[in-house]
RNA sequence: CGGGAUGUAGCGCAGUUGGUAGCGUACCACGUUCGGGACGUGGGGGUCGUCUGUUCGAGUCAGAUCAUCCCGACCA
């Protein structure tokens, strides 16, 4: 169970498990391994909704919804696919209770068995690709560029909160192509959005790449990932993109006319990021102070706590507040005004850092009467007493710079445990520290293994951005020959 | 599913050899406070995770079960 984060003394060192509670962001539910979140979290990840639908529109996608419940025989029709995901399925079996005939509560009705079971979805590409069948008969059809925002349920042995949830919330887009460069070409898209989200947005840097073999999704040709480092140094999954080649079409049979008349398969895509984005976010960016969010995913930019002892300084002073927050606001930016009465000033300042508003005003008599406030940045835990006059540019211009601070103190802390590493003494000494490992892989799944095994350490990617690192090398442990650096790294 | 730990007030915890539950904090009221997590006085709040046993009597002992946390195996 989290701590209560009361004293200042308090070792906050657990700030992942301990913050998101005490931040308002979550809380474990009665339902085993579901998280509650609470409103001040979902108003953070609705940011994040908002940002990637825009992003997914202008790149020609739109939205729709299909069924929660996928008949069991749908998620077998792809073979590599049910076998990865039929040891986490939760399955509805009836559809009616009734009354206890011994008068306990209720019960199932064992007459109200379902003739197929139907599984809650762990994803959706059997219930989707069953409805595509029906969609495309000809090449005018092509392509077909669909997204879901939904909920899927992973029935996993041990949750953990935001990252591995047994129910989470999240997007996956389902598209299908006349041909496989088009749909190579969407999954790469797709996920040069992602990183661009993560980048930009979330302020977190990441690396693209393709997933080895044995981290592939079940049923997937090829798998694209964004790769981001979190503050102990392990690698985190962001998002994914995968190139399905014609796994599922084939499975159901969703065939097109091309242009000579000619039946053909279709070409497949599905990429999805999910609620685990936010433990991202939290885990990247958060101090011993609480949460640090970046101002284009949080949800209030600036808050304002009025300093007073009477009511005719509360009352000036929050006069004063309103006029600035009209200001500020015209900016597009996102104000509270903090005038709770009960509450000293210094307990709002810790609480908001605890909640990571990037910015805070204070004002007091002594500001009312020279025109001056106290802004204060969450980033760097400073404050400066400035001129209230212009504070619409000057919030303007901090939250720019805050956006930027943030995502460069991350670069900087992952270029600073990133490194190239040519012996396996070497590999096994890193790893121990917390580093991202840039080294040659033979491309065997058995040493892929072999690795993990020794070292808990998997290859997060293979990288295709400006990690690329083309060179001759040799296999970092089996010798053998390589053409190319891989990152290795521990990971949740 | 294996190994370990824990379930007592919203949260964090105490509760002795079994005798009918307490502390801190939060909450409510009043007063004094208010430029970095205030203080005083008074007050409200608990089927002790659940079930079954042992007992005159169970928070306490036994068994089962559920859940949570940590470590493995599995995964976004």
């Amino acid at each position: 169970m989290a701590k209560e984060l009361t004293s200042r003394e308090e070792n906050y060192s657990q700030w992942y498990n301990d913050l998101v509670v005490k931040a308002d962001l979550a809380e474990n539910s009665a339902v085993r391994g579901c998280m509650v979140i609470k409103p001040y979290g979902y108003a953070i990840w609705e940011k994040m909704h908002d940002v990637l639908d825009r992003m997914f529109k202008q790149t020609g996608h739109q939205n729709a919804y299909f069924p929660l419940f996928i008949p069991k025989s749908f998620l077998s029709r792809e073979a590599e696919h049910v076998e990865g995901f039929a040891k986490e399925c939760a399955v509805v079996t009836h559809h009616r209770l009734m009354n206890d005939p011994n008068g306990e509560g209720v019960v199932v009705d064992p007459s109200a068995k379902l003739e197929e079971e139907l599984i809650v979805r762990p994803t959706s590409e059997t219930i989707i690709w069953n409805t595509y069948k029906n969609w495309i008969t000809s090449w005018r059809d092509l392509p077909i560029l669909v997204n879901q925002w939904a909920n899927v349920v992973r029935w996993e042995m041990r949750t953990r909160l935001f990252l591995r949830t047994a129910e989470f919330l999240w997007q996956e887009g389902h598209t299908a192509h006349a041909t496989a460069a088009e749909a190579i070409e969407e999954a790469t898209k797709m996920v040069n959005v992602y990183a661009d989200f993560a980048r930009n947005y979330m302020a977190v840097p990441v690396i693209v790449g393709h997933k080895s073999e044995s981290e592939r999704f079940a049923g997937a040709i090829d798998t694209l990932c964004i790769e981001a480092m979190m503050q102990d140094g392990k690698a985190l999954q962001a998002g994914t993109s995968h190139f399905l080649g014609q796994n599922f079409d084939k499975a159901f049979d969703v065939q097109f006319a091309n242009k000579e008349g000619n039946l053909e398969y279709v070409w497949a895509t599905s990429w999805g990021v999910s609620t685990r984005l936010m433990g991202a976010l939290i885990m990247a960016h958060s101090d011993n102070n609480g949460l640090v969010l970046p101002p284009k995913l949080a949800p209030i930019h600036v808050v304002m706590v009025p300093i007073f002892k009477t009511e005719e300084e509360h009352n000036a002073i929050v006069a004063k507040m309103e006029e600035m927050k009209k200001e500020i606001e015209a900016k597009g930016y996102t104000v509270k005004i903090d005038d709770r009465d009960n509450l000293r000033p210094g307990f709002k300042f810790a609480e908001w850092e605890l909640k990571g508003v990037p910015s805070r005003i204070a004002i007091g008599p002594r500001d009312l009467a020279a025109g001056t406030l106290e802004l204060a940045r969450r980033d760097t835990l400073t404050k400066e007493t400035v001129e209230e006059a212009g504070i619409g540019e000057k919030i303007a211009a901090l939250m720019d710079e805050i956006q930027e601070n943030i995502y460069k103190k991350a670069f900087d802390f992952r270029e600073s445990h990133t490194i190239k590493v040519d012996t396996w003494e070497e590999f096994k000494e890193k790893i121990e520290q917390g580093y991202f490992l840039l080294c040659h892989w033979d491309g065997t799944a058995e040493t892929e293994a072999k690795i993990q095994e020794e070292t808990k350490a998997t290859i997060r990617c293979i990288p295709t951005d400006s990690f690329v690192v083309e060179e001759e090398g040799k296999c970092v442990y089996s010798g053998r020959p390589s053409s190319r650096r891989v990152v290795f790294a521990k990971a949740y």
